[in-house]
Formats: structure tokens, C-alpha cells, sequence
DNA sequence: GTAAAACCTTTGGGTCACACAAAGGTCAAG
DNA sequence: CTTGACCTTTGTGTGACCCAAAGGTTTTAC
């Protein structure tokens, strides 16, 4: 099967399975006559492989190594397990920052509603965000992502 | 005061001061002799107004609207209010997708502790995410971030 | 006095998982 | 035989910075 059948069959982009191949994810045989991408049925489970370690918040590079592994006979188990281990306290501090993030901005949405707009003047850009308290904050993750 | 001292007094870095100017954020004035960048006092209020607005999860390009709006000398608090107000349950979403994903992460943990690990053949490349259920997943939205 | 350290400048590339547009080749149907 | 639906590669954009390189400037130390 071609590129376009492939993605209809696990239900993602034309454009997401190009990209899968080029991260080298997939390798796909090429049509000599047209040089056409040629799929088969273990590319199709290998692509839906993919999208459940995406599911679980695996990167397209960690699910390459996990593939890669695989293919050379290595069981990619152990290094599964551990990256999970260890991203679940970064999703987890993620989420919490974003609560962090939501309640400051429910707070200011509460506070503002009493409060009158402004017009700036050269010492007051906007008043409702500098009646904002300076906070102390720290960064981010990276978490793993979804798709639509 | 240069780059280096404007970034020291908001705690942030350099490279992130740079960042606001090239984007029009910051106006800085220019030392006739070198070439340096020089800001002022106001300059500073001005970064620390960018930093709240940071933290209230508004992205760069919007904080830069609202500076030009404020500029102008028009008052960017109704834009600040529906930015936000809009913004919120985006974040809530995003906060639900985290939680969902944490819950599969647990989820898988806990299931593949009575797993042994398996060395693929050609069926299996690891089942300890095959044996994962195939999911609906729905995409995520552009949360604010947060910054060191 | 001068040399090294510590700044400053601009330019350009990297991050992540794709989406999208362009320019062109291929192919099945009418 | 033309249309339209595919396919190809290449390059660009997203967000908020970080980092390296190459080179000019200023400060500090000996």
C-alpha cells in the first residue's frame, strides 16, 4: 500500500507518516517504476505500535530507539519501563504548574471584574496586570504531547 | 544600563531580553559610540509588566499587541480581559489531557509490573505496549508556559 | 601599557511533531 | 487526452527562547 492508504488505515495523516519515515520510524520498500513508497501489513501494525507509545507520552526520538532496539533483537522493555518511570513525575509537575497557572488566572479574572479599565499613562501600561503580584516562578518540562 | 544589567535586575537572562527587542517588545535606546543597546528605568517596568503578563500564561506576540496597544495610548485591558478569559478553559482542557495521560502512564506501570520482559519476534516488538489499549485521543491546545 | 577577561554586537541554527505550500512526476477514469 | 487525484522532494513555519560563532569594546589586572 501507498503512503495515502497506510494513514487512512491507522486513521493519521498522509503528512505524519512522511514524517515517521524520514525520523526513520518506518521502511518502506520504493516501487522501482515510480519510486513510490510501498507499505505492507507489518508497516501498518508498526505504525499503530507507534501510535499507542505516542499515547503514553513516548517522543517520536525515544519510540525510534525503542524501535530501533527492537529490530536488532534487543528487547526494548527495560528502557520502556524506565522512560515511563521517569517522565511520569515531569507530567505530573507539568500539571500542577498549569493548575498554578489556571488559579492565577481565575483569581485575576475575579479581582478585575470590580475593577475599571484604564487608559495608560506613563507611569500605568494596564492596571489590571500590574495589580498582579511578582511571582516566583519555575519552569516548565518537557511533557509529552497528544494528537488530534 | 546595558543588556546584562537590565536582565540581572528582572532575573532573567540576557538572551531573553534580546529575545522581547528583536520580537518589539523592548525600544532600547542606542549608545552613538558602540552600538550598545541602553535601557532605562522605564524599560525595566516595562519587563517586569512582561513578565507578569507571562505568568498569566499570555504569549509573547500578545503581550506585544497589548504594549502597542498601551503605546497608543488605547487601554489594553478590554483585549487583556478576553485573552484571558478565553485562554482559561484551554488551560483547563490541557490540564485534563495531562491527567488523562498520567492515568495511562500509571495505568501501564502498574499492569506491567507482573509482565516479564520479551524479546521481540516476529509478532511482538514489545507487548508491554501492545498490550496497551488503542485509544481516541483528541488533540491539546496552546497552554501558556511558564519560564525559570 | 597591554593583555586577558568579560562584556557587547549580529547572524544563524536548534528544539518538537508535524502542517503546509510549491514544483513537478505518475496514474486511473472519462 | 485531459482532468484530477495521487505521488515525490524541498523548504518553511510554529513558540519561546538557548546556544555557538565571529568579531568589536570595555574593564580589570599585572
Amino acid at each position: 500500500m501507498k503512503v495515502s492508504e497506510l494513514a487512512r488505515r491507522a486513521e493519521v495523516t498522509a503528512e505524519t507518516v512522511r514524517h515517521y519515515t524520514r525520523e526513520g520510524l518506518l521502511h518502506p520498500q520504493r516501487d522501482p517504476d515510480n519510486g513510490y513508497q510501498l507499505f505492507d501489513q507489518a508497516d501498518l501494525e508498526r505504525l499503530r505500535f507507534i501510535q499507542r507509545a505516542r499515547t503514553l507520552g513516548f517522543s517520536v526520538a525515544e519510540i525510534g530507539d525503542i524501535l530501533a532496539h527492537a529490530d536488532q533483537g534487543d528487547s526494548p522493555c527495560p528502557m520502556v519501563r524506565d522512560l515511563l518511570a521517569s517522565r511520569l513525575p515531569q507530567i505530573r509537575a507539568r500539571i500542577r504548574e498549569l493548575e498554578a497557572l489556571a488559579a492565577r488566572m481565575e483569581q485575576a479574572l475575579d479581582t478585575w471584574a470590580e475593577m475599571p479599565d484604564g487608559t495608560p499613562d506613563g507611569h500605568s501600561l494596564c492596571r489590571l496586570i500590574e495589580s498582579f503580584p511578582q511571582t516566583i516562578h519555575s519552569h516548565c518540562c518537557q511533557a509529552g504531547e497528544e494528537r488530534k
